[in-house]
DNA sequence: GTTATTATTTTAACAGTTTCCACAAAGGCA
DNA sequence: TGCCTTTGTGGAAACTGTTAAAATAATAAC
């Protein structure tokens, strides 16, 4: 715990004075002699005083430190995200707790439980995709905590939000496949349930029309667990590829779809791209150096976190409640590498 | 904080008994009739009752959170590590702060600073590469914080310890490469200062010698920040590469050096493993998809995250100070892929 | 000598835990 | 039967370290 154990009234004692003098001194209070204040700071480094955090939480009503809800951690996008979070969330005095979800929605609520057990400031949160039924967070936002979604958000809480401009990053996406001249575009996406499989697959349909191309429904293919499990990716690449009018492009929706469809594209012998094209999103640094060279649409994670940090700490410190909210929508980019190009 | 606000005080009012009483029914204490304990159990429930943790911290003096201290959490290896420290943290009822030191010492010891100010009950750390003095921990240890070290450890703290087994891992894999018919084999390794670099050198060391290869120093390279700034690997890899007995294969030594070098090589036009073979350490799920598939001697990071903090945890809960330390060595494993065979 | 002003102390509070004590019922013993 | 001890249950108060409000003391100004 607090090694050392130097407390405020060990310095009052040294000093002879009271402790509320000393804790006075030490925020520098008006109320307080100078002479006395630079005796109390001078005694606090001699004695290595740290300051007791757990007392002063108590006291204050806060504990300076925040909650994260993410899929997973081991997840590229994900962690640039939580540094993003941490690089703003330390600069700022607080700490963050973090947690993950492995997609499970049952998981999702025990987080968010063991969170406000340990009693958060505030919490970010991206949901995972089995997440339908959202009360879990609607109760606790009603009671007052604060709450910034980013990546897969929700109408149903009306707060803060950040996400990527996943409409462009499918849109433009799509759009290259099309002008590289593939025609017929599958699309391997997540659940249904959140957010970012509308959006992405909006603009996929965007730009297939903007393009006359037909949509062929039984192209389009989700997979519950966002490619968590294997065989998800699996039945979808199974229906799409072994067809007469197999597709001759596929265009994924989520970073581990796109990495497990490579690789599943690999073991079954597909040349890519000359039998089939691959263009997804993913944040991976290894793009350049997969087998093709991955065309990507990246995130950019980092700023993500930061500006939802950034969200959510002035949230928290908010003298007056706040109505206004934002949802901050960051540029996605497409990275043409060779995966998509003939 | 604490939504909903419920204290056991209130718990108190409602049925008319002691504030002490509810708190020792709730932790079932024998002095409390099985009756009272059935009533507050219920209130509690009813009420939705969270205890307030900073309270029950300040009182027992302890803060039921781990301090974590890797490199960078976006690096394949440590975010694995940090999942198992989760979930054995969070199942023991522990939360875990973490900080990155980018490989550099100096925000390494202001992480640890931080840590201690934050008030933690253990310290898990991987040093960084740069780090060659050791006194911030070494202070904070003999004031009796229990520390276990991961990774990459220093023998001047005596302490639980978890390593994978650097030295096989690199004798199994740089004799891999000997036996695929590899006669010069050049290694890039970490800073010379971790505990890891001089363990995977010494296993490319006895392997050379076990095959009766002679060592040529200058085919041992060493990036001080651990392959973090492009530019070492750079200067390495030229050094190796445009010389007129080249070197067959590569053995590289850490993550982010075994990715750099594999996309410098690309880039630099050589053929992989025809003009040069690669081999190195890595935890990236995607050596199979790389190009070429990437051999790799992998760690298991997950299992290294679930020890340690095992390890940990019984160092804090332990009733007397504990004099006997072990350090746990757990298996690498060596993928061969085309990256490595002619 | 009274009023301001400044400096410091006292007290209480935050929420929970723990030690010590009170009280009743029950049992043991002469 | 009366007295003492034990056992079971519960309460009062002190304590964790810090802080804010209220109270008081010291000093300065008029």
């Amino acid at each position: 715990m607090n090694f050392g154990g130097v407390t405020i009234k060990d310095i009052a004692k040294e000093l002879g004075i009271s402790p509320s003098a000393v804790s006075k001194a030490l925020k520098d209070s008006h109320e307080i002699g100078e002479k006395t204040k630079a005796l109390v700071l001078e005694c606090a480094k001699r004695l290595n005083y740290q300051p007791n955090i757990n007392a002063q939480s108590l006291k204050r009503g806060n504990s300076k430190s925040l909650g994260i809800v993410v899929s997973s951690i081991a997840n590229q996008f994900f962690s640039e995200v939580i540094d993003g979070i941490e690089s703003v969330a330390h600069s700022r005095g607080y700490n963050v707790i973090i947690t993950q979800t492995h997609e499970s929605y049952e998981l999702e609520m025990k987080n968010v439980q063991h969170l406000t057990f340990r009693s958060i400031d505030g919490l970010l949160i991206s949901l995972s995709t089995e997440t339908q039924n959202i009360d879990h967070l609607k109760q606790l936002h009603q009671k007052g905590l604060p709450i910034v979604l980013f990546d897969r958000v929700t109408d149903e809480i009306e707060t803060h939000k950040v996400v990527a401009d996943n409409y462009a990053g499918a849109y433009n996406a799509t759009t290259h496949l099309i002008n590289s001249g593939y025609k017929r575009i599958a699309h391997i996406t997540s659940s249904v349930n959140v957010s970012i499989t509308a959006e992405r697959l909006k603009g996929y349909l965007a730009a297939l029309e903007q393009h006359q191309i037909p949509v062929d429904e039984s192209l389009i293919k989700y997979c519950p667990h966002g490619g968590k499990n294997l065989i998800e990716i699996e039945t979808a690449l199974g229906e799409l590829l072994y067809r007469h009018d197999r597709p001759d492009a596929i265009f994924t929706a989520a970073d581990r779809i796109t990495t497990t469809t490579l690789s599943q594209l690999h073991k079954l012998g597909f040349k890519i791209p000359d039998d089939i094209a691959l263009l997804g999103f993913t944040n991976t640094y290894l793009a350049e150096v997969l087998n093709p060279s991955l065309s990507a649409v990246f995130q950019p994670g980092f700023e993500m976190g930061k500006k939802a940090t950034e969200m959510l700490i002035s949230l928290i410190e908010s003298r007056y409640p706040v109505t206004e909210f934002e949802t901050t929508v960051l540029p996605t980019e497409v990275f043409i590498r060779a995966s998509s190009q003939r």
